[in-house]
DNA sequence: ATCGACTGCTTACACGCGTCACTTACGCGC
DNA sequence: GCGCGTAAGTGACGCGTGTAAGCAGTCGAT
């Protein structure tokens, strides 16, 4: 039989799986005295020493109460639902569930990441089987799945505002390519989107940031086209731009940025001295690209910790509201050639 | 109150979930009678008509088990814990959990994916919490895991032979870099590998596919060198092995290939001329690089239909052998100027 | 006519936990 | 000596499910 140290020093049964019972009978009181101090229920006076005997009974026997059966009995489930979706986004989707995992069960809820999208199995469904207490969207939940988990008693949460602006930085990121733009002389801007329809949420708001942030500034509405990564009709989009007296390109992260970058070589056009580029994520293989790639490095570790902060309020108080983000805080302009230099 | 046509076209109250004994009397029969047949319990005997009753009357209700209940009466949960490294792997992760949580789920399986990695919760205590049936490892679990989760009763799986080899296609990737570079005449080989330490397992792998290649083809081993992304020290290295008589290079990924040739236009080489590159992972940008990358593209949807197959025979039959996945069903060349001409 | 053997179903218990209602012990005012 | 309030703890039930054991009914062999 196998037998381990609890971090009291004595010998425990490890073969079997303890139970709030085996607590009981350790500690010399019921089960239900039991439940109370481990729950740490107000309402129900327990003696100081009784505690102390049965947090230490727990401890010694490496107690964890079943959560199959904290649920059936409490009639609500700890568990909390992250739904993603299951488009690419680099590390960010991993750091963040692994730290919202680790902290949300630091406070007794265990989190279930569930990725949605083509291929996968629906929200609805997942949540029939785990019965979670909220069901979190990282970009809110469209309609339908929001009333089919409403109308099962399913809370639902999502970051504010308006849920998808959020989660990667909002509009805040369009605003601070231009504001780096801008410094550097540039008043003709243009937008370089993705054509991928899955970051469509994501992109608008980018988009909507460097619109926004030229409209603050006075300057006239920023071109629009969107590239496809394989460069299919970048070449003529660029040089429409550069004849049209667009000097700056923001793209809407660095793989558009880096296309973009291709067809102002191909297009014999040179950059910054034409047409200046930035991107967004500062992929590690920026300062290969030719020129070196200007562009905004998010600081995921400090994202995840703030996103994480925000998430576990919405799961302690039942979707209560989230005060605002500070985006600037993991957020920061990594410049390189490709905007060197005051040219305007 | 809430209602809705099932798809028996019967109106059916959602507001409060139904359960087995809720089947049981819309069927007229006894709850166990409900469970047998919805289990399938081929030691009970059901007459066709009672089982016609009992299925359609949970169809109407939309009736959908408790999985806490049926864990705690079974005495073993339904769920599967996924067990992934936080590296970054590019959408290989996601399009692997995503779907493998879907079929898992056809199969009456719960599969959880939990993120493995500094800032997140170690394995066991989440096991501990959710009493899996079985954890699977994506790259195997280290020794210490392994025996706190087998001390605790719970079966271990992991993708063979070795764990770590497969599941990104193991050594046979650096095997396909090899073949494509010998049939363009290249004799005298090295190999790029990454300076991250997450993905030690994987490049492990792929240089000894490189190496056993090299020797199967009685070429010389390998020259080998680390490359971190920023490029430092890359020029040095890059020219190191020109002047050794290296001609190509196959590189750990595209990220670590991008580094290399971004090296060898600062050393005032030439791509291909002078020295050869091909990566791995078929990045959407390779296109855009000077030149245009050569890659092995995964086709990461079959990759994950395969991959899946595999772990839900695992979960089935409670961790029976896996035969081979013929990973040349998901690989092929994807031929750019990198490594183009026939130059030796 | 009686006795299994079999089919088809039901009754009853167990799983681990939360929690309500109830008990016991004890101090205090009269 | 008695009633009463409060502190401290226990007994028992129920959550929704799986499943062993039992129990009517039928049918063929004796």
């Amino acid at each position: 039989m196998s037998t381990v140290k609890s971090s009291s020093e004595r010998e425990v049964d490890l073969a079997t799986v303890p139970t709030s019972a085996d607590v009981a009978r350790r500690a010399n009181v019921s089960r239900a005295t039991v439940s109370y101090v481990l729950n740490g229920v107000s309402s129900q006076k327990i003696s100081d020493k009784t505690r102390k005997a049965v947090l230490r009974a727990a401890d010694e026997l490496g107690y964890r109460p079943n959560l199959a059966a904290q649920s059936l009995a409490a009639g609500a489930s700890r568990i909390a639902m992250f739904v993603v979706p299951s488009v690419h986004l680099g590390e960010l989707t991993i750091a963040i569930s692994s730290r919202l995992t680790a902290r949300a069960a630091e406070r007794g809820v265990t989190l279930i990441v569930h990725f949605e999208g083509p291929g996968s199995r629906s929200v609805v469904e997942a949540a029939m089987d785990l019965r979670p207490r909220v069901v979190i969207g990282a970009f809110g939940l469209d309609g339908e799945t929001t009333r089919a988990l409403q109308q099962r008693q399913i809370t639902i949460a999502s970051l504010p505002p308006g849920g998808g602006q959020t989660l990667a930085g909002g509009d805040r990121t369009g605003w601070i390519q231009v504001e780096h733009l801008v410094a550097r002389g540039h008043t003709r801007l243009a937008f370089a989107d993705t054509t991928e329809a899955g970051l469509k949420m994501l992109a608008r708001g980018r988009h909507d940031g460097v619109v926004d942030a030229c409209r603050a500034r006075g300057l006239a509405t920023p071109a629009y086209e969107q590239f496809a990564l394989d460069g299919r009709d970048a070449d003529q989009k660029v040089r429409a731009w550069a004849e049209a007296g667009v000097t700056a390109v923001a793209a809407y992260n660095d793989e558009v940025a880096i296309t973009v970058l291709a067809a102002i070589r191909r297009s014999g056009l040179r950059c910054p001295q034409d047409l200046a580029v930035i991107g967004v994520d500062d992929m590690a293989i920026n300062g290969s690209m030719e020129p070196p790639l200007t562009s905004i490095a998010i600081d995921v570790d400090r994202m995840a910790v703030l996103y994480t902060d925000a998430l576990l309020k919405i799961i302690d108080d039942d979707n209560s509201p989230v005060g605002e983000i500070d985006i600037d805080s993991f957020t920061r302009v990594v410049p390189r050639e490709s905007t060197a230099g005051v040219m305007y």
